[in-house]
DNA sequence: ACTGATTATCTGCATATGCTTGTTTTGAGA
DNA sequence: TCTCAAAACAAGCATATGCAGATAATCAGT
């Protein structure tokens, strides 16, 4: 190629707030999966459990919601955990198009092993992001999934 | 279970930075997909095709560095974009070990096909978020994936 | 030139995710 | 009550990712 234009377009990608997103997600993913593996868990199973910890029964659709993720790709990813013991899945008595998820025993004693874990890898991140830079980060995190977020976004994707 | 330990305890995981980041990327990648779909790529396909535009002939290994991608997950990933002709792979003649990548003309066309639906995700995100706070998030993205932030991560880990 | 260590990839296996389509169950209205 | 639209899943298909094991090619050292 020979000539350099100029640097923003040599790391031109890095303009991407999606790509950026992906890569340090996959890193942070990464190290978060290696401070968990001693429990067999990754960093999304975690939080699958630590959510369903904190809903009590929840039906597949609340869960995704509140994970946000897409109720199909909820339903693949409880596979592994179901087939594990981890959460159990019955029929909601009243409307039984749903099904209500809950931890096991051996779900709660699982994410209960974690909790360690988890915490020496946020200790890890919020030391080397820094306090200060990690809470902004959760509270942009937040924002990103947000109504308000998306609201603002479709407009300003309609108008163009 | 009964009693509520305390706030803490409660909105838990609303404290993992890591699955701060995942629901996050999740939703911003769904919003990139959507504005990409006509082109029938997804947002990872064009920040590949776009970062091999970049880098000209590259090796596997080097483009999974670009892209803080697991080699052999590029490998998997790189198929359908070979299959559907975007990517060219040929044996390195210096070193027969690697392979080296490249665009077609067709990914170079379909690279320039995505770069309007792309703009307008973009410029979305950025008004959706505010132009100072996407440049600062992807700054700080930056930084979660630099040797530096690696660094201090695991001494935190080490020491605790 | 031969051997062992190293490097670059690939493959297979498993989870992560999303979309589309089909099935079951509800629930609103005629 | 019968009918049809809507809701909640489940299943199948395709990509996204990572890791461990297998292969081929290179290289340093003898």
């Amino acid at each position: 190629m020979g000539t350099v234009k100029n640097r923003e377009e040599m790391v031109g990608e890095v303009r991407c707030s999606c790509t950026a997103l992906r890569k340090a997600t996959r890193r942070i993913s990464q190290l978060y999966d290696a401070a968990l593996a001693p429990s067999g868990l990754k960093a999304t199973q975690r939080a699958i459990l630590a959510q369903i910890a904190r809903s009590g029964y929840v039906t597949v659709g609340a869960l995704a919601d509140a994970l946000v993720l897409d109720s199909g790709a909820l339903a693949h990813t409880l596979k592994p955990l179901e087939r594990d013991g981890f959460v159990a899945v019955t029929v909601d008595p009243n409307d039984r198009r749903s099904r209500l998820i809950s931890l096991s025993l051996s779900g709660r004693d699982k994410l209960a092993e974690t909790d360690a874990l988890w915490a020496s890898a946020q200790s890890g991140f919020e030391t080397a992001l820094g306090q200060a830079k990690s809470d902004e980060l959760r509270h942009a995190m937040a924002f990103l999934v947000s109504d308000e977020f998306l609201i603002a976004f479709e407009k300003s994707i309609a108008l163009a």
